[in-house]
DNA sequence: GTAGGGTTAG
């Protein structure tokens, strides 16, 4: 006897059920109830007749972080026992999901989190470290959580704290001071090391400075530079205008006698030619990878999309690269249809964008945040509203702040409707994903005020100033 | 999915 109602006999079972279960909260309710009896009612939920391994763990916590549904998430982990010995990577996990989040107080939690055996390794440190910076933590607060934590830094510590260091101050010169510091304490730079170092001297437009580092680490260090290297050199020359010089630098790429077969700077170059409306240039170029034998990747794909629809205005072209991409065994990601959605927003097409939007799970792709700040600025610009608030309610609900622009325009709106019921719930829907600044709100009250729900809307701005 | 790039916001 199988089937729905007979659920399951081992963890090995369930397990594979999990794996299944694309719906995190279906994947939950499995996890909860894996017998019919225990499904039947939540009170009485007898112990399923088997122990539950650390690998069904493992799955219904990285479903539950990747759909941010963190409380969930959070009471497996308190129900994960220690003698299960859970390792290091499922912590990484629930760290970077919270970084990703934004949620740097939930990342530092879940560092010392008791399911989790210490000591601590470098590893989670630096997991830790990359969700603070993710976070936009100012570079101080990286550098003392590494301090306090006890554990020795290494090469991949001293990555994420350059990088930091270029996000924070925008200078590259303390990530040069960090790549000193490691020197001395005898920590080797890696390939990686020299990454961040030439993006950081081409984001700052020291173009010279990046060849430079190109150049020491062949000569000095003996380490070959490779296709991230070259992407960020060739991003910098085309935004330069040396879209020359930066095909020049490919084929230097690719008569490198490494295999690189790593399509991530096609993309640069693709979406270059398409700027500068060479789009026969890019037929050309994707010819050339076919001969070489190299895979077009998703960054590639999308860069076509992006052209098409930025470049060229042409959404049927847009929606055949789509095609193509998945002809090509491609799967199209959020930046492949948020590319599509924004596009034919711009077209003032926001029904079909909001369709998209909608059949996108259905694709096997999540919205993420850019998405529905671009359907909703979209529609705002529009004037669509009631359908603006349809996706306000529903971005909000799953935890996505809209941008400052569309809210402007969404919040002009309602006042001018003079509802004031309404503006109450969208200032408090803003306040839940903490994206309520207090430019809106002062803004409101110089608006509708003016008949007996005023009193309460002051009560309310009171309260969130307080807040 | 412990670190760097390339395609979308900003």
């Amino acid at each position: 006897m199988s089937g729905a109602t007979a659920k399951f006999s081992s963890s090995y079972h369930l397990a594979a059920a999990l794996r299944r279960e694309p719906d995190p909260a279906a994947a939950l309710r499995l996890f909860l109830s894996p017998t019919p009896t225990a499904a039947a009612g939540p009170s009485s939920s007898p112990a399923p007749p088997f122990r539950y391994s650390l690998r069904c763990y493992d799955i219904i916590v990285c479903k539950l972080a990747a759909a941010r549904l963190f409380p969930a998430m959070e009471s497996v982990l308190a129900r994960l026992p220690s003698s299960l010995r859970p390792r290091e990577p499922l912590l990484c996990r629930v760290i970077s999901a919270y970084g990703r989040a934004r949620l740097p107080a939930a990342a530092r939690r879940a560092f010392a989190h008791p399911a989790f055996p210490a000591p601590r390794t470098a590893r989670a440190l630096n997991t830790l470290l990359h969700a603070l910076l993710a976070c936009r933590a100012p570079l101080p607060e990286l550098l003392s959580e590494c301090r306090g934590s006890g554990i020795h830094p290494d090469a991949c510590t001293y990555n994420i704290l350059m990088r930091a260091a270029v996000a924070d101050s925008g200078s590259v010169d303390n990530a040069c001071l960090l790549f000193d510091e490691m020197l001395q304490r005898g920590i080797a730079p890696t390939v990686v090391t020299f990454g961040t170092l030439v993006t950081a001297f081409c984001e700052a437009g020291r173009l010279e400075e990046a060849f430079k580092v190109k150049e020491v680490m062949s000569l000095q260090y003996n380490i070959r530079p490779n296709a991230h290297v070259y992407a960020s050199l060739m991003k910098a020359l085309c935004e330069k205008g040396k879209v020359d010089d930066a095909h020049r630098l490919k084929e230097e790429m690719v008569s490198n006698s490494e295999p690189l077969v790593d399509s991530g700077a096609y993309a640069t170059l693709a979406r270059a030619l398409f700027r500068l409306g060479k789009k026969g240039e890019v037929v050309s170029l994707l010819e050339e990878m076919k001969e070489k034998g190299i895979k077009v990747g998703r960054e590639v794909h999308n860069s076509m999309i992006a052209g098409f629809c930025e470049d060229e205005g042409d959404l049927d072209a847009a929606f055949a690269a789509l095609d193509d991409m998945q002809k090509g065994g491609c799967k199209p990601d959020s930046v492949s249809y948020n590319t599509l959605v924004g596009g034919l927003c711009k077209m003032g097409r926001w029904r079909d964008a909001s369709e998209l939007v909608e059949d996108m799970p259905r694709r096997g792709c999540r919205p993420d945040v850019v998405t529905y700040r671009r359907l909703f600025d979209g529609i705002c610009d529009a004037g669509g509203f009631s359908e603006a608030r349809r996706v306000f309610n529903e971005m909000v609900f799953k935890g996505f702040a809209p941008s400052k622009d569309g809210v402007r325009k969404f919040v002009g709106w309602i006042e001018r409707e003079g509802d004031a019921a309404s503006l109450e719930s969208v200032l408090c829907q803003l306040a839940s994903v903490n994206a309520l600044e207090s430019s809106e709100w002062e803004k409101a009250m110089s608006g509708v005020l003016h008949d007996p729900a005023e009193q309460k809307i002051v009560k309310l701005l009171d309260n969130l100033s307080l807040a």
